[in-house]
DNA sequence: CCTCCATTACTCGATGTCGAGTATTACGGT
DNA sequence: ACCGTAATACTCGACATCGAGTAATGGAGG
């Protein structure tokens, strides 16, 4: 269809919310915030506007009425099409299915390491780990407090996901730290060469092919 | 400094090939094809010719001659500054201390899932489950690849990474599987009903408050 | 009843990202 | 000598994303 299809999933969100039943951007924007689902899919309003005019090029929602509220802006009101069902469910079934490559910020550190110290590497994968013990118990007392509310699994279970990848993380990066620590990191003596060799200016040969 | 600073990592990668040698863009691109670090940072020609213009914009590197072998396109080769060396430093030590919130496909899924049946949940998960076995399988094949050909830990620390969120990913969804089959998935009736209501046009509840 | 701040609803310009396109040369085969 | 394909080095325009800005209303406190 259009050249950019299925890349920022804040249009799935708006295919979900009219799915429930019409509405408009702003209204969506609330909502998404009220359900907390902006903590799992990045919410801007510029981008809210933007994708809401791409999925209505792409006939995958349309307006259902501009209607106006005294001397406020115009609110527009979109309802999903057909077509917009049929996307919803097909990208969504996609999602779920078909784990997708992800660029996050943490790989890409990990794949420059070398260029730090093994010492300071050690140091800040230290804090990294204080933070994830931070994260873990915050996420906890949630936890408890959502049972509380009664809130379902099927609501928490974004979060659910979220917290076991960074329990799991926290783990990896513990065990990291103790390899470097006690010296049984295999390479530890080619990595401080190298770092040797780049801080003295001298030709170093990054052996990096697989 | 500049406005959308330290958004893309391929500019931290730009900064880590300058700081081992002067080259020129093309060139950054086949060193990072060559050494795999494509696999965690997206690479796209477009987009790294305009974050080492704008790297040059902020001064973290420079020109430092064009050359023009033939009547090929000229080359243009950039260095490093010694305020380009600091942010290097800096955004790789923030990258690896500060968990910071990344926005996946499947947590957007996951959050939406309340729009399929249970059932159709199911059948995704297992598809899912089953690239991830894929996935790991192949993972493993490589890593033995790499071990024989004497890669050292620290070029493969990526990797590892990835994969060990992976197998994490693989049990947890297995054990979501299972929950959801056997009826111990808590609220799994009011899931159906939410969708039965949806289904029928009626009015709905999604009670979703923290 | 007036002032101030939050809320409502959206717009805009700058910046970032995408990937196909271009033009040249090197090289292997026949 | 000729052809086709891969590699070299970069450009361009369409599209996406960002977040500050705007302009009106409603309500709480003095």
């Amino acid at each position: 269809m259009s050249t950019r299809a299925r890349s920022n999933p804040l249009a799935l969100a708006v295919l979900a919310l009219l799915y429930e039943r019409p509405t408009h951007p702003y209204d969506m924007a609330a909502t998404m915030r009220e359900r907390h689902k902006e903590d799992s899919i990045k919410l801007n309003y510029g981008t809210l506007y933007s994708v809401v005019q791409s999925l209505e090029k792409r006939g995958l929602i349309q307006v259902k009425e501009v209607v106006r509220d005294g001397r406020r802006p115009e609110r527009t009101i979109y309802e999903i099409t057909g077509a917009g069902k049929l996307e919803l469910e097909d990208w969504l079934s996609e999602l779920i299915a078909a784990p997708a490559r992800e660029y996050t910020g943490f790989e890409a550190g990990l794949s420059l390491l070398g260029v730090l110290e093994p010492e300071e590497a050690v140091r800040l994968l230290e804090e990294r780990r204080a933070r994830l013990d931070e994260f873990l118990h915050a996420s906890e007392a949630m936890r408890e407090l959502a049972a509380k509310r009664g809130l379902t699994r099927l609501l928490l279970i974004e979060s659910e996901y979220v917290t076991m990848l960074r329990r799991a993380e926290r783990e990896w990066v513990a065990r990291l730290i103790e390899d470097i620590r006690d010296g049984s990191f295999e390479g530890l003596e080619t990595w401080r060469d190298w770092h040797r060799r780049i801080a003295a200016g001298l030709p170093h040969d990054p052996n990096h092919q697989l």
